[in-house]
RNA sequence: GCCGAAGUAGCUCAGUGGUAGAGCAGCUCAUUCGUAAUGAGCGGGUCGCCGGUUCAAUCCCGGCCUUCGGCUCCA
């Protein structure tokens, strides 16, 4: 695919970076330096530690490359002479393995810009001196190829634009993005807290947080009883039998919490002096009939005989649940089917726990504990196209009410080169075949992306992009032929003969924390109305009318309406500050002649003062503001600080 | 987990080998005010934690914890 113009121009700055690194570090090793979705990069291998302070001088030595007005020249060669090129130029480390990336056949290029010379593809721009406006941003690790057993190089990250005019205002989204981030705006505005004490990657609901959360989960809640979904409520916890059954220990047992090992069992293990690996062995264990019975459910083996310990050396404990779908299957098992019965639909809000790596933490983003809207539909297989429309179609309300219309839509299929996966590649066929037949319902384009699927099926992700620009998977839908099989689930059909239900998982949010971290930044903090932990502002201009405030509150209250009343002794200025700051939809000034008039004197937070309106209109317009779960008006530019 | 950076009051940040400061926020008092900051006073920090060097460490050194930017991972 050739380059974009913009694409071109910064392949190029990593070009004029590279000549500029191999100026001040001429030991450098270079591996490669591609133009990314807002600027470039280039991964360097070199045993000097770059620095804030070296980032400033390799900008500098840029500028002077640009001045230089070097062409950059495309050389093409043979694959010996390219060999002799990288040998000659003492970067073999890395370029002789890109090199042989390059299939035989295709044409082998050089491009030249000064006394540097690149292996690369092109495009590249004529001269350097277009190099106008680009900024180095920062230093990070990256693995070699992305691969963690390689070893780890620098990546310097930059960006370039046409013009410094364009270069300063990406710069100036940069810093706007910041003040979106919901980190800062959770703590700002009280949403939520992380506590070391309690753990990394744990989040602490605050108050007004818990208020954005019930409402989402009221607001969905109405959706399911619409759909004909039934709640259930799970336990935390389940055995590690029960996970073993399921397939998640102990194949993903490195992104689980360890496991509950019950006192007395652990003593005992103590007591026989056994060692910690013996231990995980132990947990690891299954039974000769556990495993029969497993491999003859699902038609292969998927428990392996050195699995296998006599009975007195097995180990159960209890897990953290990492998925809802087993404590749910078992609902689904405990009463006998009828096709009559189907689809049957559980529902939760279910909390899972999953061993997050430290370094992967982020805000309410990524987590170790989050609650799932989850829920598990169980049909036959001719149910499946019309109950995935019916998950996609929730997804869709959810996003449209929230107006998050940015979205991707992602279809994982499985890597055909990946073991990873469970079950029989005919039934993959199939639910891979129901997921693009349901994405193509939705009138959006969507990709196909082979290894993006769930380790039992294929899926439908709704990806969306945070402030700083980084995906993060919210809805999905996802179809699995596995999970029944492995729980040995059935239903009787109108032969009178079992048969093997399909199960639909689905999480329109996708997780709780995830969602309301990416809404916080979705909406800047300025909720709509019906979202608002705070709704109305109350601010009474002076004492006279603290009683006439009073009054009002007990009536908003009464309405449903969550209202605060400002009695500080503040200044009127001071107290819109504070609940502009604090991004109240709407604050009520109330005066001797709303007392009067029985009126309140209305700020909006979107449209500034709209002056004096009687009360009680006043509340029933607010009133179906929330019950039309109306979105906020786009914000009037705030006065200058 | 890996590479790099950072951690001083609730928040934003200054500062020094001799046990710390500002603004905002909070509290008290005065003020009773018409659409983004009324004034005065007061309280508040084991300078992330643990060790080491030193007569003395918030500052220098080491380890750990946490956060941030990436990488890897994400059933």
């Amino acid at each position: 695919m050739p380059m974009t113009p913009l694409e071109e121009l910064r392949h190029s700055a990593s070009h004029v970076l590279a000549t500029a690194l191999l100026r001040l570090f001429p030991e450098a090793k270079l591996d490669i330096g591609p133009p990314t979705d807002s600027g470039f990069y280039y991964d360097v291998d070199l045993d000097h530690k770059l620095t804030q302070e070296d980032l400033t001088r390799l900008e500098a030595e840029m500028k002077k490359v640009a001045e230089e007005n070097q062409p950059f020249l495309r050389k093409e060669v043979s694959r010996e002479e390219a060999k002799a090129i990288i040998t000659a130029r003492g970067q073999e480390r890395y370029k002789l393995g890109r090199l042989a990336d390059i299939p035989e056949g295709e044409q082998i290029s050089f491009y030249q810009n000064g006394e540097f010379m690149d292996l690369c593809a092109g495009t590249h721009v004529r001269y350097s001196s277009k190099l106008k406006a680009f900024k180095l941003l920062s230093i990070a690790g990256a693995y070699h190829r992305g691969d963690e057993k390689n070893k780890q190089l620098q990546r310097i990250y930059g960006t370039a634009f046409p013009t410094k005019e364009e270069l300063a205002q990406h710069l100036e989204r940069l810093d706007q993005a910041k003040l979106r981030d919901h980190r800062k705006l959770g703590r700002d505005l009280k949403l939520f807290v992380i506590d070391d004490e309690v753990g990394q990657g744990l989040i602490l609901w605050t108050p007004a947080g818990s208020i954005i959360r019930q409402e989402l989960q009221d607001f969905i809640g109405g959706e399911l009883r619409k759909q004909g979904y039934q709640q259930v409520f799970t336990p935390h916890i389940g055995k590690l039998a029960l996970y073993k059954t399921s397939g998640h220990f102990p194949y993903y047992k490195e992104s689980q919490f360890s496991p509950i090992v019950e006192n007395e069992a652990l003593a005992r293990i103590v007591t026989e002096n056994c060692a910690c690996g013996e231990m995980i062995a132990r947990l690891e264990a299954v039974s000769a009939k556990f495993r029969e019975d497993i491999n003859a459910r699902t038609g292969k083996e998927v428990i392996t005989a050195d699995r296998v310990r006599p009975e007195e050396q097995l180990l159960d404990g209890f897990m953290l649940k990492p998925m809802n779908c087993p404590h749910h299957i078992k609902i689904f098992a405990s009463q006998p089917h009828s096709y009559r019965d189907l689809p049957v639909r559980l529902a939760e809000f279910g909390t899972v726990y999953r061993w997050e790596q430290s370094g992967e933490l982020n805000g309410m983003t990524r987590v170790r504990g989050f609650t799932q809207d989850d829920a598990h539909l169980f049909c036959t297989e001719e149910q499946v196209a019309a109950e995935l429309i019916g998950c996609l179609a929730l997804v869709k309300i959810v996003l449209t009410t929230l107006g998050m219309t940015d979205y991707r839509i992602r279809v994982g299929l499985r890597d055909p080169d990946s073991g990873k996966y469970t079950g029989d590649p005919a039934n993959w066929d199939k639910a891979e075949a129901a997921c693009r037949a349901a994405a193509q319902t939705l009138d959006a384009p969507f990709t196909e992306e082979p290894g993006e699927a769930a380790f039992y099926g294929p899926k439908i992700d709704f990806v969306v992009k945070d402030v700083i620009g980084r995906e993060w998977q919210l809805g999905t839908v996802q179809v699995d032929y596995n999970l029944p099989i492995r729980f040995d689930l059935s239903f009787t059909g109108a032969d009178n003969q079992s048969h093997r239900p399909v199960m639909i998982h689905r999480a329109p949010f996708g997780s709780m924390e995830r969602f309301c971290g990416v809404l916080i930044e979705h909406f800047g903090g300025d909720f709509p109305v019906w979202l608002a932990p705070e709704q109305v502002r109350l601010v009474p201009i002076s004492d006279k009318v603290q009683e006439y405030g009073r009054s009002l509150l007990a009536q908003l209250q009464a309405a449903g309406i969550r209202a605060v009343l400002d009695s500080h002794s503040d200044k009127l200025g001071a107290k819109i500050r504070r609940a502009e700051l604090e991004k109240v939809p709407y604050t009520l000034v109330l005066g001797a002649k709303e007392a009067e008039a029985q009126a309140v004197s209305v700020r909006s937070r979107a449209r500034g003062d709209e002056g004096v309106h009687p009360f009680a209109p006043f509340l029933e317009q607010l009133k179906e503001e929330i019950r039309t779960r109306a979105l906020p008006e786009k914000k009037q530019p705030a006065p200058a600080a």
